[in-house]
DNA sequence: TTGTACGCGTTATCAG
DNA sequence: CTGATAACGCGTACAA
């Protein structure tokens, strides 16, 4: 069997098939299927592959069914995958957005969770997802910019920077591209756990044990770092208020110079005495439930039975490290899922402006 | 001023001006601006920007020089950023590699200094990073799986994949695509932190410290779900019977059924009362140190004066808690780095098997 | 329904 | 050094 130059370029030649010495082998042969191939196999036009592949066809009568199952297979055993970068091309939209977040060392934070939220609707929608960092440094020069800033890849950004980041956040409005803020709260373009009925929550879970007298306890006291310091707090009092109950037990977000060096295990020791009857105590994040629990035990309160622990975070903690602590599972995917619905409305309506969005905690299994 | 319809398509017309009815500005708009936009803007051909914007040029007399930076001038003016797809079409190659990660809820995790890591290699390359969920369920059906399997958009992957999912593993050979595995100890195509030489990097340390009554303490017992459970300790013991100290202060991986249902407060007590005399610790993560350190406060020992608590942990614990314990800081930053160099290097020589490289941790401040 | 031919934006080649 | 022009792979309008 003799092999044309045709043939061998369409790729019927398999790798270790020999070629004849007057046919030799050009180096940089391809070795990805194209429309093109999957058309020359099928001894019909690029144009029809690609309308029966995307289902362009009404498939009315039988042959033009049969003929199109022959060509899915034709395509499949051949192992076509469209090219993003064409298709981006023809449709005129890359199809993808991006998530940034600052990358600074130790400061730079994301959940897991979240970033999966946001994968599940990008990919329902048949889009891509880039991840980027901007650094807060890199956006004086414009030399510096990242490869995604310098040039165009995306349709589209979901921003995880803290406020303090204002500026980063500035510059995006020059860049004409829409975008969403991840897990902050702001008037608009915005999408956030509800941290405050979030609270609520925990406390209503509480009172559902016939836990009463309920605390709230958070580590650290930089209020203005994440509105969730404030928000949750907040909403631990509304309730407790609500529920005609005292709402006094909690450290001041403000502490005193004192206060100041106590690490959490000292700062749950000062919480515990000085609220010994507490029977039910929300905690910022799980850390402090950890130290909470450690140093109720070392206090000889026993948890749960005597004092119930619960506890914000992105995944359940008990899961981890067997305590009984009570999770309070922030709604990260959730918040992941709506920032790429709300930016991909801005996409198609071009509206640069939206209201923001809060997100419910999930009902606790009462 | 009468806008010629060739002028409107070339962007040069402002969204408010207004347009002559005869020339009914078109619904889809040009956004974006093109090579050619910034041509004509320059009475140049495109080839020529596309030359000077990709500094193909040497440059060497003057008036070139400057005619150079008039064009850039331009192109930073009309907000000029070149489209990656068009540039993927013409190189051939994506410029991007995937971050593959099972997605499922619960299991999936990685390390954000390690996914930081990455980033910078292939921002460094000017290349692009896709990140993407392929949960084990989805592989089976073809119809199924995820867009960027699907279709063909990026020239490499790593992978953020437990030995358990080795029949996802195996898929990817089948898609051609060049891939290294992320954080996963095997002969071949890994990268990951040298745990065992590590844990003697943390037993140095204390014994720089004239600590020399040294233990280790870990959480969890199922020996087979990540290496580092059991190359930590196997470099702690190591270690010790190279110093010619005892090495038997650590509890069984395999417990007994009792043990099995101690919570991590539990074992931690177990402990320290099992080593009285035990002046450090080596923890298999910070959870157990935290722990530890709580349940050594409760039992009256003093850190870490009397007792030296040291960590493994992917970020500084103490930055979080306050807390005096010494973390070892996981190299995931420098794992990111090394598998985009290794799958760099694997797509540019169609070389599709490396040895797997381990990743020194970073000296101690002594 | 089918094939042809063009456009998408960029890079590379090849004459001037 | 410069300007035309041909790819790259895909979608699609248009003509058959």
């Amino acid at each position: 069997m003799i092999m044309s130059v045709a043939d061998s370029k369409l790729g019927l030649v398999s790798p270790n098939m020999p070629v004849s010495i007057h046919n030799p082998e050009p180096a940089d042969r391809k070795e990805t299927t194209t429309l093109a191939d999957v058309a020359a196999r099928a001894r019909v036009s690029v144009g029809t592959v690609s309308r029966i592949l995307n289902g362009k066809y009404k498939e009315k009568w039988p042959s033009m069914v049969s003929r199109s199952a022959k060509i899915r297979r034709i395509a499949i055993k051949l192992g076509y995958r469209p090219n993003t970068a064409a298709r981006s091309m023809s449709h005129g939209r890359f199809q993808a957005i991006g998530f940034v977040t600052c990358g600074d060392y130790e400061i730079d934070w994301y959940p897991i969770n979240g970033l999966s939220g946001i994968y599940s609707v990008v990919e329902d929608m048949g889009w891509r997802l880039l991840i980027n960092e901007l650094p807060s440094a890199k956006i004086k020069d414009s030399a510096l910019l990242p490869q995604l800033f310098r040039e165009s890849a995306v349709d589209g950004l979901i921003v995880n920077l803290l406020p303090m980041f204002s500026r980063t956040i500035a510059y995006f409005k020059k860049l004409r591209l829409p975008y969403v803020l991840f897990n902050v709260k702001q008037k608009q373009q915005c999408v956030y756990p509800d941290d405050f009925s979030g609270a609520a929550l925990a406390v209503s879970w509480l009172l559902s044990r016939d836990v009463r007298r309920i605390g709230y306890f958070c580590r650290s006291c930089a209020a203005d770092i994440h509105y969730s310091m404030s928000d949750r707090l907040a909403g631990f009092q509304n309730a407790m208020k609500a529920a005609n109950l005292e709402s006094h037990r909690y450290l001041e977000l403000s502490p005193s110079d004192d206060d100041r060096h106590m690490d959490v295990l000292q700062r749950a020791e000062f919480f515990l005495r000085r609220f010994p009857d507490v029977q039910g105590v929300i905690c910022y994040e799980s850390e402090e439930a950890v130290c909470l629990t450690a140093t109720a035990k070392s206090l000889g309160i026993r948890v749960p039975n005597q004092l119930k622990v619960m506890g914000f975070n992105e995944r359940v903690i008990r899961g981890n490290t067997g305590l009984p602590i009570e999770t309070i599972e922030i709604p990260f995917y959730e918040v992941g899922q709506q920032c790429v619905k709300m930016l991909h409305s801005m996409i198609e309506s071009q509206d640069s402006e939206l209201p923001s969005v809060a997100i419910p905690y999930r009902p606790f299994r009462f």
